[in-house]
RNA sequence: GCCCCGGUAGCUCAGCGGAUAGAGCAACGGCCUCCUAAGCCGUAGGUCGCAGGUUCGAGUCCUGCCCGGGGCGCCA
């Protein structure tokens, strides 16, 4: 007979595996002995490792600890296998243990250690999952930082969906997470978006003339419909006082000089200021349709910083200063050059370009040094892994500042590419062909999009079929999880209905779980055990798809709980504590949902 | 040429040095007088890119090669 009422055992407490670490414990105390009786030599030494066997039907827990012992000890691994269990302290969590196969220790647990988790779950919660590991250690995470020249478009989400997601996770986990946003406004391409914005401006005002040639259109040009409504909000703004001739565009054959000549251009025609005005429009409308796509995709960013602000106030030239002082700088070919190479890149890298402007690269020294005088313990970046090739560079300079770059990580995320059923949608922004994510939103719903794409690993290459998201969403991943927590909310519906009180999580916390004793009841207690240090690995290995699987796991495993044994009906008693299961599988749901920003349906 | 990421079932992908490599789609065969069949059960499907090496044990670690994607600017 299983035991009414769980053995004392702390389970998910912050940063632990409760059950694995019992075991581990149980086992150290059996190699004590053994080397206290001699059985064992005292250098015979390994690390204890408790796992989760793959394969059913081999327990809940196993350990290899034989196997790394048996050359150390002189003996065959199944011999101190059986030495080890033999020596193994009494426990009530243990039900049985048994050597197996080439000399692992198989573990399984008495039910009552499992049937536990559901008074665990209604008890915390949404809080449920949560843990002190990160222990209040101040994180700061940027991610998406798309350039302000354009819309999000889906590439974009991959960042903005896992980063998201990420900060949720390690929030979850106790770290103290910002969420950031560093608008590359003060580059070239900003210049460029400016010519883009007046060259349509122009044609506006110039459609009704005769001879009026359209393309003259710099080919460099960004070419999205947006860059129309810019061009009407500076017409609003300014009439026609803005207009200019862009006199000998078309005589250069690079198509990068051209677009540089229109802005020089420009800029003598209309002035200094008023480049400067067009571009804060362009700015401001463009951040405003990013804060809005994301705000549509269920973030939001806790603070943003421009990169503008960072060279206006200085922060350039101090951090120039700093790398000059300590050596790290020289001048070559007219420019001034970091010496990457000192610190592990494949060449130096110019931070002052020949005509005295700085490169993007300065600014980012800048902006990093900035980043770690806002007191973070840790810094995380996530990147398209397009820019894998400027970490070392980066890093290198973040030392050279006298910081330490390992409190700097970068996350590369691969591309997400993106196919209309067969046919690869090709995708670029100065061209203005892709898909944003707004569209992907739109058509395949927020919650689908999401979680489609947190379901792969960061550094997985992954394709996006949109066709196959529009056509049959009842495919998509998100359905089934959905489904499942919509299906227990049903539950409590039809108790309703037939004039039966519906039990708060309070009641349901004290019910008798040890009833609770099919073998697809242990399969789902089981599964619900595993949250907890599930969240914890997702945000230590920063991976959230591990949460995404393993929502998968539970919903597949309740669903076929669902299908075989009936919730209501039963016996009182067991009726209360199906219902406490359910709800515990309802909440975990809900909490795994939560931490990928995707919503837990009422009914669908 | 050098560097980074991949190559696992027809497709999309999981897989912490462990035992007989998994899931979802797609295919095939079953299951609703019963809490939502957007579900469940079953069948079939694999030389884990190739070749060596390390290990008691390799999809996992090391080396080389092949294929795909990306990167190697006084661009961002």
């Amino acid at each position: 007979m299983l035991p009414h009422h769980p053995p004392t055992l702390r389970l998910h407490t912050a940063g632990e595996k409760p059950l694995q670490n019992r075991i581990q414990e149980l086992l150290e105390q059996a190699l004590a002995t053994l080397r206290q009786r001699g059985d064992l030599p005292p250098e015979a030494a390994a690390e204890i490792q408790v796992e989760r066997p793959r394969e059913e039907g081999r327990g809940d827990f196993a350990t290899n600890l034989a196997m790394r012992l048996a050359k150390p000890a002189g003996r065959a691994p199944q011999e101190v296998a059986r030495e080890i269990i033999e020596t193994l302290p009494e426990a009530p969590e243990i039900a049985d243990v048994e050597v197996a196969g080439p000399g692992f220790i198989n573990f399984r647990l008495a039910e009552a250690v499992f049937q536990a988790v559901v008074g665990e779950v209604l008890t915390a919660g949404p809080a449920f999952g949560h843990s002190g590991v990160g222990a209040g250690t101040r994180i700061q995470l940027e991610f998406v930082s798309a350039n302000p020249t354009g819309p999000l478009h889906v590439g974009h989400g991959r960042g903005a969906a896992l980063g998201d997601a990420l900060a949720r996770i390690m929030t979850a986990a106790g770290f103290d997470v910002e969420r950031e946003y560093y608008v590359n406004d003060a580059g070239r391409q900003m210049d460029i978006l400016v010519a883009s914005v007046m060259s349509r401006y122009r044609r506006h005002l110039r459609l009704s003339e005769k001879g009026f040639s359209e393309d003259d259109f710099p080919e460099r040009g960004y070419q999205g419909s947006y860059i129309g409504e810019i061009a009407s909000c500076v017409r609003e703004s300014f009439g026609n006082q803005l207009d200019f001739e862009p006199t000998g565009l078309t005589d250069p054959d690079d198509p990068e000089e051209a677009i540089d000549l229109l802005i020089r251009r420009i800029r003598e025609q209309i002035g200094e200021e008023h480049f400067s005005e067009v571009k804060g429009v362009a700015l401001r409308f463009i951040l405003e349709e990013i804060r809005a796509d994301l705000d549509a995709f269920g973030i939001t960013f806790d603070h943003w910083t421009h990169e503008r602000e960072v060279v206006a106030e200085g922060a350039v030239d101090r951090a120039l200063e700093r790398l000059r002082g300590s050596g790290s700088l020289y001048e070559a070919e007219g420019a001034t050059w970091f010496r990457a190479t000192e610190f592990g890149d494949e060449k130096d890298r110019v931070v002052l370009r020949s005509d005295g402007a700085a490169t993007y690269f300065a600014n980012d020294i800048a902006y990093h040094g900035l980043k770690y005088e806002r007191g973070f313990a840790h810094l995380i970046d996530v990147w398209g892994a397009d820019h894998h090739g400027y970490v070392p560079r980066l890093k290198g300079a973040v030392e050279a500042l006298g910081l330490d770059p390992h409190c700097l990580e970068v996350l590369l995320v691969q591309f997400a590419n993106l196919y209309r059923g067969p046919e690869k949608v090709p995708m670029s922004t100065r061209s203005g062909q892709y898909v944003t994510l707004r569209e992907l939103v739109e058509e395949v719903g927020r919650d689908a999009a999401r979680f489609f794409y947190v379901l792969r690993r960061p550094d997985q290459h992954m394709d996006f079929d949109l066709e196959l998201a529009k056509q049959d969403t009842e495919d998509n991943p998100v359905y089934y999880i959905h489904y499942a927590h919509v299906r227990i909310r049903s539950i409590h519906a039809k108790l309703s209905e037939r004039g039966e009180p519906v039990p708060s999580s309070k009641d349901l916390a004290g019910a008798d779980t040890s009833l609770l004793r099919e073998e697809k009841e242990g399969r789902l207690l089981r599964e619900l055990q595993r949250f907890p240090e599930t969240v914890e690995g997702a945000a230590l290995a920063r991976e959230p798809h591990r949460v995404a699987r393993y929502l998968q796991d539970l919903a597949t495993e309740f669903h076929g709980f669902y299908n075989a044994h009936r919730v209501l009906g039963v016996e009182p008693e067991l009726q209360r504590a199906r219902l406490g299961l359910v709800e515990a599988v309802r909440q975990v749901l809900a909490n795994g949902l939560e931490l990928l920003g995707v919503a837990a349906p009422e009914r669908m």
